[in-house]
RNA sequence: GGUCGCGUAGCUCAGCUGGAUAGAGCAUCUGCCUUCUAAGCAGACGGUCAGAGGUUCGAAUCCUCUCGCGAUCACCA
């Protein structure tokens, strides 16, 4: 049980009989560093309730506790704050509580605890992997460990794009000057080899448009009458028609943008447990407007396009069919949402990790689903995160202002390599063992770069300027968590429990209060969906640890107890440092 | 124009449901490698929390308005 919470307690009992007053509501705190005391009660809340002066109220409290409570020693007082000294057997006892808790922090889930959808990345299948899908790769999958920390049982997925005349772009291309051949031929990852044909697509659309123009045509009538536009757009109804050569095509393209893709997840040490696909769900979407169109939650404009009327609760209109029939983007999201929950009927919520762009069109999505009459739409939530923006603005895949996923990852481990070898610290190693470390650092300080900013801020990245392995970052939290490794393996660690008379200094005391709440601090990460939140606190966690072991020398005591007693606790800080990273996906070497 | 989000040190960001003198890193400047790994440590400098009102014992935090930036309101996804 958590100190907060017993004294939390105990103060309401004290309210109780002293005061006849019922009041759980107690505002605890730790107390800022300059006064004296560890915990902090604030009572001017309390000052209403009982018209009393601070004063009296914080020196009966005070009393009380010091004479109740076994783990306040002594108090102050000043003007609301009281002041409450916590005394060391109070923090060994903890230590001694956590010492064989092989889990401390992290809860596993039973398989009758609650059910999570975790969607994230769900990108396009024309063209690679970007770094917006980064961010929203970085934040998904470590959502789902907070959540997985905290008892919950997860399943993580995503819906891909995968039709759709995007696809048929590509696929034209191919065809016209692919020459039949494969990312074998060429030595590309599939998605790459898919999105050159993408882009040279847009290429020859652009010079066919302009020909046309040139010509005479109107702008609106070129753009939509260029010849290879006019394939792509035969290669579409011809897919929706099911005709075979197209489908293998398709799915011939579809399989080696999959392949690409497996190995940049694969890359950033993320992984999904199921995959659901547009062409699976675009025409269950369809079904479920025409049971809502039967029931007039729906209605149909005289061009034949089906809507919805919001307007009621402060949004638009939205059109979910269009004029000619076919689907638009809410179509397939009903039909996956719809799938989703009859695939899972026991599963107590779905995140959706996407970008904050479609905050409205989630928004709406969950309204939809609810106003269709499905109960569990209340369980919907949108993980929504700020843009990745360049200095030049937004990324745009046509324009060519994209960062591959893919660079960036070479590019971070390349940093970490020469790092590495300025430092010559990795003279030694083995060639694989040089890399397996360069991906571990470069991918740390990747990794914790994107989240320790809030996710719904937007961030600015330059890909000029490095991302940095010093101060507040990925490396100097490994970095930390490698030497508490050194340390520990030059002491022979031993489980014994501390005995209760154990002296702790000031410094050894502050650790340990940090210890005491980190397990709140995964809860309300949680909580807050704020993997910002668990970064930051990791960091802090490891300066204290940091400049506390600058100022002792531990290979100098000689009482075995004390010993014990400080390897257990840089153990323990260790482990804290190394579960926080783990839950944001960050791997930390055991040695750098 | 309507709606939503953001605005904290020169730069990048923390600051939990209102609490004491607003915190880190980078950059700049001072000291530290015979102690466990200097990817580090100790310290200095740096703030009208965009602005103006309001709510109250108390506001960076809650409310209103203004300004600035971004997103969105499409028969795109």
């Amino acid at each position: 049980m958590n100190l907060y919470n017993i004294l939390k307690d105990q103060i309401s009992k004290f309210l109780l009989s002293k005061f006849d007053l019922d009041f759980n509501d107690i505002e605890i705190q730790t107390t800022k560093k300059d006064f004296n005391g560890d915990i902090t009660v604030v009572i001017f809340p309390l000052l209403k309730l009982l018209r009393k002066s601070p004063i009296e109220i914080g020196n009966e409290m005070g009393l009380f506790l010091v004479k109740k409570s076994k783990y306040v020693d002594n108090y102050n007082l000043i003007q609301g704050f009281l002041n409450l000294s916590i005394n060391n057997k109070f923090y060994i006892e903890f230590l001694n509580g956590i010492i064989e808790d092989k889990n401390y922090g992290i809860l596993r889930p039973n398989t009758d605890d609650p059910l999570f959808l975790i969607e994230y990345s769900s990108p396009n299948t024309n063209k690679p992997l970007h770094l917006g899908h980064i961010r929203n790769i970085l934040l998904g999958y470590s959502i789902s460990e907070i959540l997985k920390a905290n008892g919950k049982n997860v399943h993580k997925t995503q819906i891909i794009n995968d039709r759709g005349i995007h696809i048929c772009k590509s696929i034209v291309a191919w065809l016209k000057f692919g020459e039949n051949s494969s990312p074998k031929d060429t030595s590309e990852k599939g998605d790459v080899f898919v999105g050159k044909y993408y882009v040279l697509f847009d290429e020859i659309y652009k010079k066919e448009i302009s020909k046309l123009i040139n010509e005479g045509n109107e702008k609106d009538y070129a753009e939509k009458n260029a010849p290879i536009f006019l394939e792509a757009q035969d290669l579409l109804i011809r897919w929706e028609k099911g005709d075979k050569e197209v489908i293998d095509f398709w799915k011939k393209m579809n399989s080696w943008v999959y392949q690409g893709f497996d190995k940049t997840y694969n890359d950033l040490g993320v992984d999904f447990d199921s995959y659901y696909y547009e062409s699976d769900t675009y025409l269950l979407g369809k079904e479920i407007i025409s049971k809502g169109l039967k029931n007039n939650i729906f209605y149909k404009k005289k061009d034949g396009s089906v809507w919805i009327d919001l307007s009621d609760e402060g949004l638009d209109e939205k059109i979910l069919l269009r004029s000619d029939g076919t689907s638009v983007y809410m179509t397939q999201d009903l039909g996956t949402a719809y799938l989703r929950h009859k695939d899972h009927p026991n599963m107590n919520g779905v995140i959706y990790t996407v970008g904050n762009e479609q905050d409205y069109h989630f928004k709406v999505l969950f309204k939809i689903l609810n106003r269709l009459g499905y109960t569990w739409s209340k369980n919907l939530h949108h993980l929504s995160y700020g843009m990745v923006d360049l200095p030049s603005g937004k990324m745009k895949s046509r324009e060519g202002t994209v960062v591959d996923a893919d660079e960036i990852v070479s590019e971070m481990k390349l940093s970490a390599s020469n790092l590495s070898e300025d430092l010559g610290k990795i003279e030694n190693y083995s060639k694989s063992e040089k890399d397996k470390l360069n991906s571990i650092i470069g991918l740390g300080a990747l990794k914790y770069f994107i989240l320790k900013v809030d996710p719904k801020k937007r961030i600015l990245f330059d890909p000029n300027e490095s991302i940095d392995f010093n101060g507040n970052t990925g490396p100097f939290i490994q970095y930390a968590y490698a030497r508490i490794q050194s340390l520990i393996g030059k002491e022979k660690f031993s489980n014994t429990k501390i005995n209760l008379d154990t002296n702790i200094n000031e410094k050894e005391k502050d650790i340990l209060k940090q210890l005491t709440q980190f397990p709140i601090a995964v809860k309300s990460a949680a909580d807050n969906y704020s993997p910002a939140l668990i970064a930051n606190y990791a960091f802090e966690l490891v300066k204290t640890f940091n400049s506390y072991y600058q100022s002792t020398t531990i290979l100098k005591i000689n009482d075995l107890e004390i010993k014990n007693f400080r390897l257990t606790l840089s153990n323990k800080v260790g482990e804290v440092i190394k579960s926080s990273m783990k839950l944001l996906g960050v791997e930390v070497p055991e040695k750098m």
